[in-house]
DNA sequence: ATGTCACATCTAATGTGA
């Protein structure tokens, strides 16, 4: 099973580019995020995207997420459910048998650091609910925190930076403790050079002098599986990069 | 302090968010 996340900064500015990316990816799960778009100002090429179930969960020119399954996983269209904590359209869902999808856009916290923390708090109990019931889960998509500081180039470290604090760090590590496993790092232990973002001005990203903040999380059984989860930084002109993981992990179908 | 984008709005130039 390939997945794939992306945080496309905008999808009616990246729809070409999202095409032409999945005719050569294929992949089975696709998360986006940052899609900036109410459903019904989503482009009819990728409304209902070919060999895909589709969830848009969208609103005007800030935020939301999208969710795409192929339709050979599933056999009639997934039911999406949004718990009390996704505020601003920051969360898709969709159920595989025993497997739960997640896109997933955490606040910036920029503008209001305080609702980054509730909603890392707010996912961490949602996170600790599936598990608890015995799910496997995939909790892709953008983060907005780096887990320590080899996440972050070294012209990039700052103390106080919003997605550096060790505040949101130990939030997500809690998260991660309840039984979820970063990939790209379980697979790159050491590696240094595998930011998913990039500061928007010239240069940054073709240096690659970044962040790492986009993740595919899976739970334990789910991770033995996993044979490959890195960026592709060459693709795209969002500011951030696209995540492609390999799972030897069969869905079961529902 | 700065830079770059996508998208919004009192469709032209400026504000917001990241």
């Amino acid at each position: 099973m390939k997945v794939a996340t992306w945080n496309v900064n905008g999808i009616r500015a990246r729809q070409d580019q999202l095409l032409e990316w999945l005719e050569n990816e294929k992949p089975e799960v696709l998360c986006l995020q940052e899609i900036k778009a109410a459903p019904e100002q989503i482009p009819r090429s990728l409304l209902e995207l070919e060999g895909y179930w589709n969830c848009w969960h969208g609103q005007k020119g800030y935020s939301g997420v999208s969710l795409h399954v192929r339709r050979d996983l599933a056999r009639e269209a997934p039911v999406f459910s949004h718990p009390d904590f996704d505020f601003e359209s920051r969360l898709a869902a969709v159920d595989l048998g025993p497997l739960r999808v997640l896109s997933c856009y955490v606040p910036n916290g920029g503008k209001d650091f305080f609702a980054k923390m509730r909603f890392l708090a707010d996912l961490h109990s949602y996170v600790g609910h599936l598990l608890a019931e015995g799910r496997q889960l995939l909790l892709c998509g953008d983060l907005n925190v780096t887990r320590t500081d080899l996440d972050v180039h070294p012209k990039e470290r700052r103390k106080s930076a919003i997605g550096q604090l060790p505040e949101e760090r130990e939030a997500l590590e809690g998260i991660l403790g309840q039984g979820l496993v970063d990939l790209t790092r379980m697979l790159h232990p050491e590696a240094p050079e595998i930011f998913t973002w990039w500061p928007p001005w010239r240069k940054m990203r073709e240096r690659n002098i970044g962040w790492r903040i986009d993740y595919i999380l899976a739970s334990e059984a789910l991770a033995a599986t996993a044979r490959e989860c890195l960026p592709r930084r060459e693709f795209g002109t969002s500011d951030h990069g696209p995540l492609v993981a390999r799972l030897d992990w069969q869905v079961t179908q529902a």
